[in-house]
DNA sequence: ACCAGGCGTGTTATCGCTAACATCGAGTAC
DNA sequence: GTACTCGATGTTAGCGATAACACGCCTGGT
């Protein structure tokens, strides 16, 4: 920097002024200060700055350790909009989301002394491990509790449900059933609040949740039993995944989809569409997602305190080949 | 610091030593720095500490900015990794893997004082811009060329290949076509290289290369054509996804996996067991490759230039229900 | 003509840490 | 007993940036 200053013929604070915008500065020492910084390849150490400001331009981003199709989606439609924004991000991998994981990876975020952090918390306990930590540092949780008072954006889980199970029922089926996934995401509530009060509001019966994890291995497990039921003709299952499983469960039965069972599933894998027959889903919107909160977080870093602004971001049906009337 | 070395009654100088392991520390004065760590919460500014050492404990990853599933289970072990040794990740996708993104994310690591960078290479734009940068940083390339000079650590592709397609060999098919991934990945080229040597071993016509990209709707583009074929009786995909494609494919066209047509993947996907029917693939160690890239990166922080080692990582072969004999 | 006030710039202090050297006492060799 | 070594600790000087203040100079109001 102090190279930089004496080619251009100023002082390095001049230089720094240059480099941080500031308007005090005339137009044609901008311009030479420019030109040294050009001539001379320099690059600015972002430690010191760092180290003085207090802040660096890092945002840390705590997630559970999984290749699950969504939350890895959404860590990289984050990390695209935090590059966007000229933000690095540093990932802290947790193994499970619990109190004691997350609130050290949050601390050791902070000892990076990150602009922000980002709290993938999808289930109850990492919830509660969030409320813990948050002092003093700007914090967005995503996919978490809506009862919480945190800075929250989530997709909407319930209004996609609700979408997949009243298509289901508009193709005339008298009843939806519902694969659910792991009772402690935040996740399979919505989707299940989502699916129970579709058919509610239709005024019709709720079977009871066909309770699974993510994987297409329960998937097919709760495929097994539900083949053998000759009422079950539609199922939301909670995710494409779940629904790879049933279909082969479905196949393996002898019971056609959609022609004797219509299923729909959530997330739309980019395989989804091939899957056989072609999967009608729900599609959400990571990108949306990942912009809203790289917002909410900003707002936090740049004002202080905003309250607790939740986003909740609809999610799309995509319909292809699983769904059809029901057999009479 | 400062605090933590009144507290003890000792200078900072011995709280630094303290926290950096330095040997020359009486055992007493030790524990009474660390007491005094503990109970004021003492946590070191690790801006502080990169600034005056000129390497922070972050190691920056390039990756593409894809979710397939290759370099995001990849990059997820990496992570895990690092975090056991210590060290966080900062990770800077790209869009595209050409010279001036490459540099770009890497330079913009570099400014952040990374101790070692890893870029994800697949591709051999992305190689290429590696041998421009990599001047005066650790750095290892994951998934790149054999034939550059750089450390690397790769999934051994065409062991797998070999692996898979002599395994439908073995079940007695006259020969194995294969439906590849881009031309301009390492790994489909290695999984061409290893297929063909599989064929040419055992002395057999080498069918033409079926060109697609890694998705189900290229794979599906692929098997309506093979399934044309009646002389088609076993097909190497050059991933699970191709794979699943083409399953979609032959099942419209009415001919049955296994007992028409064969078909061997790549990667062992979560729910390739789900698929119909279940598919036998080729499971790379994404575990393994993630600690042998750490070792090399580490061992360049520690010891400077160490050469260019490179590392290969043999996959394994996992059987499932969509191989057998061929009909006669 | 004089002074207030903004603008452009330079000077100095400081962020929290580690490196390098200085110091001091105790053991060891002769 | 003197000198030398070494281990434990303290002191001082930066690392490379920004913040805060100081300082001219020009402008405009009276």
């Amino acid at each position: 920097m102090t190279d930089v200053a004496r080619l251009a013929g100023v002082s390095h604070q001049t230089v720094s002024r240059v480099l941080n915008g500031h308007p005090n500065v005339r137009e044609q020492t901008r311009l030479r200060v420019r030109a040294a910084i050009a001539e001379l390849g320099y690059r600015p150490n972002k430690a010191a700055r760092a180290l003085v400001t207090g802040r660096s331009q890092l945002i840390g981003v705590v997630a559970q350790n999984s290749t699950l199709y969504g939350p890895a989606s959404l860590l990289a439609a984050f990390e695209a909009a935090a590059a966007e924004a000229g933000f690095a991000v540093s990932v802290g991998r947790v193994n499970v989301l619990d109190r004691n994981s997350i609130s050290d990876a949050v601390e050791r975020h902070r000892d990076q002394r990150v602009a922000g952090i980002v709290v993938i918390a999808p289930t109850a306990s990492a919830n509660d491990a969030v409320g813990d930590v948050s002092a003093g540092i700007p914090l967005v949780t995503v996919d978490g509790d809506p009862e919480r008072s945190t800075p929250l954006v989530t997709v909407d889980q319930a209004a996609g449900a609700f979408a997949a199970t009243t298509h289901l029922l508009e193709a005339g089926h008298r009843t939806v059933w519902h694969v659910s996934g792991p009772s402690d995401w935040f996740d399979s509530l919505g989707r299940i609040r989502g699916w129970r009060s579709a058919l509610e509001t239709a005024g019709l019966e709720v079977p009871p949740v066909v309770p699974a994890d993510w994987s297409a291995a329960s998937g097919y497990r709760a495929g097994q039993m539900l083949a053998r039921m000759p009422e079950v003709t539609a199922i939301f299952a909670a995710n494409d995944h779940l629904a790879l499983g049933i279909l082969r469960a479905m196949s393996e039965r002898g019971r056609r989809v959609p022609h004797d069972v219509s299923i729909v599933g959530f997330d739309d894998v980019p395989e989804a569409a091939y899957f056989i027959p072609p999967l009608t889903t729900i599609r959400p919107d990571f990108h949306a997602v990942a912009k809203e909160t790289l917002e909410l977080l900003l707002a936090q870093v740049a004002d202080g305190e905003v309250g607790a602004p939740q986003r909740n971001v609809p999610p799309a049906l995509v319909k292809r080949d699983s769904v059809a009337p029901p057999v009479q």
